[in-house]
DNA sequence: CATGCTCTTG
């Protein structure tokens, strides 16, 4: 029987409906409107309203909810429209967790290409789309993408993230490089895609190509642009997109919001980071997040608990990560018992199964502050097996108290864990050499030669002028090298003259020979970085340096005379939290 | 249909 013609004016009005509630995050109303369908029985007869149902659902906070609508298409006997497939395929991709999902793929493939829809441009692109992603088939979806007929920036753009967060940002780039037309998304695809992979240099390489072309950029790429800034401790160019954005008169939502505190956090600005913030009208759980970790990163810790509790009583609700947030406002400061008491009332008050990290973190607080055998135990009886990170926070604070029985404990399992990597090793070596046992030392020397165990080479970035210089530990290929070693000795004999100082080789490098240590200790890649931005900033212009790894203690010790007898202040991000040097001491308090 | 923010540790 044909549709009524009231029928089909029903269908439009739902459809029209449906059509304003896309992208909408609560997916209630939606919900209602299919109950309605359903008991009206017009559900049943129209190929349209499904497709209306699925587009709405897509773009909702419940993807999933669109999964069954697929069968109960097909067994009405109804067939899907070019205009159903993309929205359905984007749902299924959004849904990776819910079981089936993988088969209902390669099934509504068949039907495309049975029913000779491959060759609309949105649903090829959405099936490459679901190649490289939910079927983890990027090969696959190579193949689907030469065989197309047609291809479009949106293409080519899918299969770049796909590379990208495969950890494969050279395919990504050679894919960006041959591609005919690029716009604003394939450029803003290719500057995240080198953020993810830890690359910030080259992500702002890629910006300042973007910008050489003429091409304007949109705030998905000035959230990258910042996310590189915030690596790499850039503040000048950070500082740039936010005047960037003040001029163009662009919105600063919660994304960019985010971006910018983040950035002015990690670059030592914390103070404009909470300005930005507190000017941002909605907060998600992730700004507040990113403000309170800001804060701790910065040893303000008792100020980013207070910044928890506002939140909370904001009725934002903490998840998992705000809470490690927290518990690392906890770790920098040296509050116990806060800790202890955050990681309870995330059990009991939230409801939140504490993860490797909440654990790790514990471990860390517990630690670090001597409390060596509770944090064994509780490591001993955590639900899941201890990772290397746990193994390194308890060695951490083995260290830290020289504890060398229960270290010898550790590095057993962490080493059976990762038996190539250095950082076991090392500390293991430290803390020998840290209580006198220089002989055991020297052995773990030999069986990291022995092994060919690979050292991370400490790294240090200085921007001057807008411009990152790095250094590398033992690195000498700086065009200025000359004179910034000129520079060294200068402020070698000035610190061992003025300061008494002599040079503390208990946490040097372990396969540099004993006679060698001074000049490697000299070496550190951040007393390169002071020495050069020492001779080319004026006077009293404050210092920023970011590393990659801990500072050493002998570094630490060295930079507050520095400090000192040069009179500036000197900002060290190292890989976890902020050193401000002043006047000869450090906001730390020695406590790192 | 394609792009974006927070996440313990050495």
């Amino acid at each position: 029987m044909p549709p009524l013609r009231d029928e089909m004016v029903a269908v439009r009005r739902y459809a029209e409906l449906l059509s304003r509630h896309r992208g909408g995050a609560d997916a209630r109303p939606v919900a209602r409107i299919q109950a309605a369908l359903v008991t009206s029985g017009l559900l049943r007869r129209s190929a349209e309203l499904h497709d209306a149902l699925i587009r709405a659902l897509a773009g909702s906070g419940t993807p999933h909810a669109a999964l069954p609508l697929y069968a109960h298409l097909i067994r009405a006997g109804l067939l899907p429209t070019p205009h159903t497939l993309p929205s359905f395929l984007k749902s299924l991709a959004l849904s990776p967790a819910v079981p089936g999902a993988r088969r209902l793929a390669l099934a509504v493939h068949a039907h495309a290409v049975r029913l000779g829809l491959t060759g609309f441009l949105l649903v090829n692109n959405a099936l490459i789309r679901v190649h490289a992603g939910l079927l983890g088939r990027l090969p696959d979806a190579h193949l689907l993408l030469r065989a197309s007929a047609a291809v479009d920036a949106s293409t080519f753009n899918t299969l770049i993230t796909a590379h990208a967060r495969a950890g494969r940002v050279a395919d990504a780039r050679s894919l960006f490089d041959e591609m005919p037309e690029r716009n604003a998304v394939s450029w803003s695809a290719m500057v995240n895609g080198y953020v993810q992979a830890g690359d910030g240099r080259e992500a702002l390489g890629v910006f300042s190509q973007m910008q050489a072309q003429g091409v304007r950029p949109d705030d998905t790429v000035l959230v990258g642009v910042l996310a590189a800034c915030a690596q790499l401790g850039a503040l000048e160019q950070g500082k740039w997109v936010h005047g960037y954005l003040r001029a163009n008169n662009i919105r600063i939502t919660v994304f960019l919001g985010t971006a910018l505190v983040d950035m002015y956090a990690k670059c030592g600005e914390v103070q404009l980071g909470m300005e930005v913030f507190e000017g941002m009208k909605d907060k998600n759980v992730l700004a507040w997040t990113t403000m309170i970790k800001g804060l701790a990163m910065h040893g303000r810790g008792s100020d980013s608990l207070t910044l928890f509790s506002q939140m909370e009583s904001s009725g934002v609700k903490p998840d998992d990560i705000a809470f490690i947030g927290a518990l690392c406002a906890c770790t920098h400061t040296g509050l116990v018992d806060k800790g202890r008491e955050l990681f309870n009332s995330m059990v009991s008050n939230y409801g939140i199964k504490p993860k490797i990290e909440h654990y790790g973190c514990m471990v860390d607080l517990l630690a670090r502050n001597g409390l060596l055998s509770e944090a064994r135990d509780m490591v001993e009886k955590m639900p899941m097996k201890p990772d290397a990170l746990i193994w390194g926070a308890l060695m951490a604070g083995c260290r830290f108290h020289k504890n060398v029985e229960l270290a010898e404990y550790v590095i057993k399992h962490w080493i059976e864990l990762e038996p190539d990597k250095s950082g076991a090793y090392v500390l293991l070596g430290n803390i020998y050499s840290a209580s006198g046992r220089h002989a055991s030392a020297r052995e773990i020397r030999h069986l990291m030669r022995e092994k060919g165990v690979e050292k991370t080479p400490g790294c240090s970035n200085v921007e001057i002028k807008g411009v990152i210089h790095q250094f590398i530990v033992g690195d000498l290929s700086h065009p200025r090298i000359k004179d910034i070693l000129t520079k060294w000795y200068e402020i070698d004999s000035r610190i061992r003259l003025e300061e008494g100082y002599m040079p503390d080789k208990k946490e040097v490098l372990l396969d540099i020979e004993e006679e060698e240590m001074e000049g490697a200790l000299s070496r550190h890649s951040e007393k390169l970085a002071i020495a050069f931005a020492l001779i080319s900033t004026d006077d009293y212009m404050p210092i920023r340096i970011v590393k990659n790894l801990r500072v050493c203690q002998d570094c630490h010790h060295v930079t507050k005379l520095i400090s000192k007898i040069y009179g500036r202040e000197i900002i060290v991000r190292d890989r976890t939290r902020f050193h401000l040097f002043k006047d000869g001491t450090c906001s730390c308090k020695d406590y790192w």
